[in-house]
Parts: structure tokens; C-alpha cells; sequence
DNA sequence: ACATTAATTCGCT
DNA sequence: AGCGAATTAATGT
């Protein structure tokens, strides 16, 4: 979800700064924001029993977190982390509920986006349960260009350290750098240094 | 130049 | 393929 910055300001977004590594909400509070990056990138994550981390995703500019919580009496199921220094426009929970009645607009365009991100959630789960390590990170490259494809097309770069990748699909980094050798002697993805092109 | 962080390799299981 | 640790490369101050 991309809405103009004007807008938000108009219906009460304010803007935020985050530091790298601060805490932007927790796992199992009651989420009180729409949250809309204006420049940085967020993770959203989860820790296992083991306290191995799991990111559910990562998002940078013109990207919202948050909204999905919003429509349900849900405590959060993630933490969201700054990666860097980020700066957001976050709007409280009445607020952004009174904006899309407002804007019926904005209200469809949210339908839309909800329904991409399930669709894609859905292609993810289903590469995730593969027992095959390039296959899920296929599945994660495409979801993440589903987030994209508005600006880039072609062999887009993905902004990730294996490190980040890993956590991404549960694969262990070693996996992650030898099954990203294969899938470049393959051609399936590109390299430009580390840069995983796809 | 030194410290920090990330990527890659290695040896063992 | 997973784990721990060592080595090498890249980045930051």
C-alpha cells in the first residue's frame, strides 16, 4: 500500500524516525498503527522456541506494515525492527479507519493490496514447504518482486545479506551461498558481486 | 588503520 | 544439510 504522503499528513499521519535496530512494535501488542515507510527498511520478525529468528518479510520505501491487524481484534503476531534509519509516517488506528471512509478510493485500493499480499502469501507457503532449497528460495525472489514489479521488471536486486535470506526461508546461510552458486551457474538468477540479480 | 559486519570456507557429524 | 569455528572480503569511523 502506497498512499500519498499529503494525504496521510491530512488525516493525521505524523512522521517518525527509527534508528537502526529500534524496536518499532512488539510481538503480542495490540497493534495501534498503519505505518508507511518513507525512506529505510523495516523487518518483520518472529523468534522460535529455540530463539532462532524467523523474518516473515521485509519492506522498504512506499511499503506499509501494520494494516493487516488493523480490520481484526488480533495482538501482533510480529515484532517490527528498523534496519537502518528509517523514517515512517505512522497513523493511529481511528484515524486511518476514518480516512477510508472518507476515501472509498483508498478503501478499494487496500481490498486490492490485501488480496495481492495473500495470493503471494499463498505462492510463499507453498515454496516454503518444499523440501528443496533452490526451489524455496525461488519462491522467496518472487515474492519479493511481487512488492516491486511496479518499478523494475527485469533482474531486480535484492537488498539482503545471505544472512537475512536465510531467516527469510529458514535455510542455514552455508545452504543459502551454495544453493545461490547453483542457481547462478543455472541462470536463474544473476550475480553482480553479492548482488543477487533477479 | 582499526573495528565491525558480512560472506565464504572448512572440518566434523 | 546442519553446526561451530576460522578465514577472507567489504564497510564503517
Amino acid at each position: 500500500m502506497n498512499i500519498d504522503e499529503g494525504t496521510l499528513h491530512s488525516f493525521g499521519g505524523e512522521n517518525v524516525i527509527y534508528n537502526a535496530k529500534d524496536l518499532i512494535f512488539r510481538e503480542g501488542e495490540y497493534p495501534q498503527y498503519y505505518f508507511q515507510i518513507i525512506s529505510g527498511k523495516v523487518k518483520l520478525n518472529t523468534y522460535n522456541e529455540n530463539g532462532k529468528e524467523f523474518i516473515q518479510n521485509i519492506l522498504g520505501k512506499n511499503q506499509s506494515f501494520g494494516d493487516p491487524l488493523l480490520f481484526i481484534e488480533k495482538l501482533s503476531p510480529t515484532n517490527a525492527i528498523s534496519l537502518q534509519t528509517t523514517e515512517v509516517v505512522r497513523m493511529s488506528k481511528n484515524n486511518f479507519m476514518d480516512m477510508l471512509k472518507k476515501r472509498p478510493d483508498l478503501s478499494l485500493e487496500m481490498n486490492i493490496c490485501l488480496s495481492q499480499r495473500l495470493y503471494y502469501n499463498i505462492l510463499m507457503v507453498n515454496n516454503m514447504a518444499s523440501s528443496d532449497a533452490a526451489q524455496r528460495l525461488k519462491g522467496l525472489l518472487d515474492y519479493l518482486k511481487s512488492y516491486h514489479d511496479d518499478d523494475c521488471r527485469h533482474s531486480f536486486p535484492i537488498e539482503l545479506t545471505r544472512q537475512q535470506i536465510a531467516d527469510l526461508t529458514g535455510l542455514r546461510v552455508e545452504t543459502v551461498i551454495r544453493t545461490v552458486r547453483k542457481m547462478a551457474n543455472s541462470e536463474i538468477i544473476r550475480l553482480d558481486g553479492h548482488r543477487i540479480l533477479y
